[in-house]
DNA sequence: CATTTTTTTTAACAATCGTTAAATTTTACT
DNA sequence: AGTAAAATTTAACGATTGTTAAAAAAAATG
């Protein structure tokens, strides 16, 4: 019953799982109960597909969660649209920064499919910070965020483009059968010509 | 006094000025008079040039403060290394996963040039951690920290790279001025032949 | 200061990517 | 179902990058 509670500041970031970096951190029956205590403070909501959460520049003022659907964040640079990551059920969306300065946002939100979501608002996480438990457990996700990412940074260091699809289809097969192509090529830094291209390679 | 500790936690990642994204934390008198509190704990050491400070692999168990001097960190991959940060004066420097939570770093840092440093055990970070105050200034920067990253990696998603050999000139000239090209290259996700050609076009 | 050693630059060629444009396929909507 | 709109693929060409190897420059060493 707790489960997306406990899946929340989890996934942020890819998922990847990954042997040399076990998910360490184990949920406890104080922090669970903890937990529990703030679960009326959750709202929920439905939005059709493309539907824009948040605006570049606007202020993050509530985390998702997502029960269905799909969600990208993306930023506009010289009127293209660049997606840099992807959200499916379970996992918590936010600009994170954004959301917890109250400062303008880099990024959007947006739904690509019919999407249904819990939503928090920002002054009641930090309402929900006041527990140390729940802080401390928020404090190791940000980090859990960090190494995520970093992993995902250092793809673009090391691999080609067409590494990075094939990571990508045998890590995260759900981005491929659920993003359009065209959303996928830019998180992957590349042109959709160019991953059409890598496609037909593969085949 | 306090000037290297106020900036603990501040410089992971770029430190890319923005004024979009300003530096909004404010360092009270109670923070600082916390701060102080745990001066003690901090040790000093020196270095000479390319001294591994923690290798690929193994567990950080100290968190570097940079006095003087220069540092890297890198990873290995297919026999060569590739750079992915540079830190100098003022910076603090550790794999913070790996220093968080005590598993294997997926990097290691290393020493360029000769380098005097205050560093902190984990430990003792932890203990600092009791402080209400203390903790929610280190969650504020690891906020910051991750933001700072989400820029730089969005330079490899909207740029080429002789626009972020650019940026790097512009944002931080540091760098290009006190770090070897190869290791510049690696960091911009490119080779040592093709960052030659770049500054060639340039000049 | 001369000589290794390392780092950086240059050259040549193959491979890959970006760009533009057209063709094809898929999806959305009445 | 038929039409319009959007997404994806393909093609052609120029630009950029990676690779390998050699040359030049800079740094380290005795």
């Amino acid at each position: 019953m707790l489960q997306w509670l406990l899946r929340i500041y989890e996934c942020i970031g890819n998922k990847k799982k990954n042997n040399f970096y076990p998910y360490l951190s184990i949920m406890n029956q104080p922090l669970k109960l903890a937990l529990k205590q703030f679960q009326h403070l959750w709202k929920h909501d439905s939005f059709p597909p493309k539907t824009l959460l948040l605006k570049e520049g606007d202020i993050c003022r509530k985390m998702y969660h997502i029960k269905k659907g799909c969600i990208r964040t993306w930023f506009n640079h010289d009127g293209k649209d660049i997606s840099f990551q992807f959200f499916f059920e379970g996992d918590a969306v936010a600009s994170v920064e954004s959301f917890n300065k109250q400062v303008p946002s880099p990024y959007a939100i947006e739904t690509i499919e019919q999407t249904d979501v819990h939503w928090l608002l920002a002054e009641d996480l930090q309402q929900m910070r006041q527990h140390p438990l729940v802080n401390t457990f928020l404090m190791d996700r940000a980090i859990d965020r960090q190494a995520a990412f970093i992993r995902h940074f250092f793809s673009f260091l090391k691999d080609t483009p067409k590494q990075r699809y094939e990571n990508l289809l045998a890590n995260r097969p759900q981005v491929i059968q659920r993003v359009p192509l065209q959303y996928i090529a830019s998180h992957l830094g590349i042109t959709q010509v160019s991953l059409s291209r890598i496609r037909a390679q593969i085949k």
